[in-house]
RNA sequence: GCGCCUGUAGCUCAGCUGGAUAGAGCAACGGACUUCUAAUCCGUAGGCCAGGGGUUCGAAUCCCUUCAGGCGCGCCA
């Protein structure tokens, strides 16, 4: 519809021209909107303003002669209107707005969807939690806001792969093997002052706890068992218990995430980056480029010559690679896997990695525009509008487990999409389990349940529903709007995807359950005429499809009762 | 101190690629269930878009600045 009203107001403009009203049949890029004021009309062009400085005309004469022009050969205009400073309002036909019911049921699933993507590949990285605990709400955030965007990428035509980054390398790892085996050490008896630089959650005792020396090699249980209560560690029982806790650690995030309706297509361990040389061989290669140098026995990588603030190291003065090092290894080896575009999720924490991220993306040749960073906020768990008690078991967080088992998986996630991920989210647990109008994922929900359940009453009624109904059966105001709202969805989806908002699907769907709450409301689908039912069927069945493709989007399920 | 982000109704937030009278939900107040699910709907009220400057036909939106809050500034990960 948008595009018709593009392409009328282009034809009028070449057109006044041509008959000398105006100066020039050159226009800069025109904007069509929907109005957010109804008495607008259904459409507005702001082409008459944007075009004064070319035309070197007041704007309204500009209207004046593109509005004398509109040729409106499908009959699908009721109106053109000029207001204000030179905006041309367009009004358009309620029976214009009827082809989309159908639209809508042809494509079905797939109703909203598009081809902008065109195949490119992109990979969205995102959750990435370094597997020394379990996950927690923040990251239940950005596991969200990382998978709706690749939903919704994938919807819009990219070939899209989400991948999970596995810190299994480096200290860390080391020191949660060493958690480990302190706890399993205390468990055997021994009096352990444990580390307050040590993983403290219980979960390692869990871990510590599974631990049976009789199921082991010989040596490794000889190792745990060693005392090692004078500081001296055997690297065969760290190393098993690393190996250990990382297992099981990944594992419950896995099935944490799983849980939550995520799952991704690569788990990429960053270990693998050192067992086959590639974080060796990228920083040869950024040797070779003279991007990096040495200076106090350590290797420094010249982000500064890249708009960020100061230069980093790679290599530190004891022969160990930093974060940093695997950091440009891994891009390079995304890149190299050919993406087109690369979106990392991060916590909004991690901002100050940002520019040094992008400076090692650009040093080493690719277009920084090429990678994305998303950061998404904290989020502060409340109880009734009060601070959530922390959870005890995990120490400072509250983990994600605990928080979908205690309000659903759908409403997690919906909650988690209701802001802009760059503002903070308040996420109150009582709130999430209401069933009220408070809770937005009930609502829209809802909306869909009540149309299976007229769907379900309409069959009884024998009438046909097809899409040989009568359209013009529709002309409630309700109804018209209802169709409209359909028929945005598929830009909101682009929209979406385009600028990485998947808020914006979840705003849309509460519009979309707002406007059919409204209607149902007005106007009933089973009436006594066979005719008006069947019509209303048909249209209410388009809402179902459309609310249900966009939850799905979501990965938030539509139930058909509740 | 430097950097990034945020500041919109009593509360929680949309709107920000400049457009017309700044929108929702909650809370408040008043209404609607013999009728397809009231987990809903309708109405009323509520605002110096943090303050100040600038850019222009036009600013919540762009620029500068002040204030307030969050976060980050390691040869940690």
């Amino acid at each position: 519809m948008k595009d018709k009203i593009i392409g009328i107001v282009k034809a009028a403009i070449v057109a006044a021209h041509e008959k000398g009203e105006l100066g020039s049949s050159e226009f800069p890029p025109i904007e069509i909107e929907v109005p957010k004021n109804a008495d607008h009309g259904d459409f507005s062009t702001n082409a008459a303003m944007v075009s004064a400085r070319i035309q070197k005309m007041a704007p309204r004469k500009i209207a004046e002669a593109i509005k004398a022009n509109v040729v409106d050969s499908d009959g699908i205009i009721s109106g053109v209107e000029i207001a204000g400073p030179g905006f041309i309002n367009f009004s358009v036909e309620p029976s214009a707005w009827h082809p989309f019911i159908k639209a809508v049921h042809d494509r079905g699933n797939d109703y909203g969807s598009g081809s902008i993507g065109k195949g490119k590949k992109v990979q969205v990285e995102f959750v990435s939690a370094n597997p020394t605990g379990p996950l927690h709400v923040g990251h239940g955030r950005g596991a969200a806001v990382g998978d709706t965007v690749a939903r919704v990428l994938s919807y819009c035509g990219f070939d899209v792969e989400k991948e999970y980054y596995i810190n299994d390398a480096g200290n860390q790892i080391q020191t949660l093997g060493l958690s480990v085996l302190l706890r399993f050490q205390e468990l055997a008896g021994h009096t352990i002052d444990f580390p307050k630089d040590c993983y403290q959650g219980d979960y390692i005792k869990d871990i510590a706890g599974t631990i049976k020396l009789d199921e082991l090699p010989g040596d490794v249980a000889g190792a745990l068992s060693k005392d090692c209560t004078d500081g001296q560690y055997d690297s065969l029982a760290v190393e098993h218990c690393s190996r250990l806790a990382g297992e099981v650690i990944l594992n419950g995030i896995r099935d944490d995430l799983s849980a939550f309706g995520v799952d991704f297509d690569v788990w990429f361990s960053e270990k693998s980056l050192f067992d086959d040389g590639r974080v060796d061989r990228s920083l040869a290669d950024c040797q070779k480029k003279g991007i990096v140098y040495e200076k106090d026995g350590a290797l420094w990588f010249k982000t500064s010559d890249f708009k960020d603030e100061k230069d980093r190291v790679v290599k530190r003065s004891d022969g160990n690679t930093t974060y940093f090092a695997s950091d440009i290894a891994y891009h390079m080896d995304k890149f190299e896997r050919g993406f087109d575009r690369v979106i990392n999720v991060w916590g909004a924490d991690h901002h100050g990695y940002v520019e040094r991220m992008k400076a090692a993306v650009e040093a080493s040749g690719v277009s920084r525009d090429r990678l994305d960073i998303i950061l998404v906020k904290l989020v502060n768990l409340l109880r009734a509008g009060e601070p959530a008690a922390m959870s005890t078991r995990s120490g400072e967080f509250v983990p994600l487990k605990d928080v979908v088992d205690e309000v659903g998986r759908d409403a997690a996630r919906f909650i988690f999409l209701t802001r802009h991920y760059e503002s903070a989210l308040d996420f109150d647990l009582e709130l999430a389990k209401k069933k009220t109008n408070e809770n937005p994922v009930f609502y829209v929900q809802y909306a869909h349940a009540r149309v299976c359940s007229v769907e379900k009453k309409g069959k009884d009624t024998a009438v046909e529903v097809s899409e040989n109904i009568n359209p013009d059966l529709l002309t409630e105001a309700e109804e018209i709007l209802l169709i409209k709202k359909m028929a945005d969805f598929p830009d909101v989806v682009e929209y979406a995807a385009m600028n990485m908002e998947p808020h914006r699907v979840t705003f849309y769907l509460m519009e979309l359950a707002s406007c059919f709450h409204t209607y149902y409301n007005k106007h009933r689908a089973l009436t006594d005429d066979p005719d008006l039912t069947a019509a209303r069927l048909y249209l209410l069945s388009a809402v179902r499809i459309v609310i249900k493709n966009g939850l799905e989007l979501l990965g938030v399920s539509a139930p058909e009762s509740m």
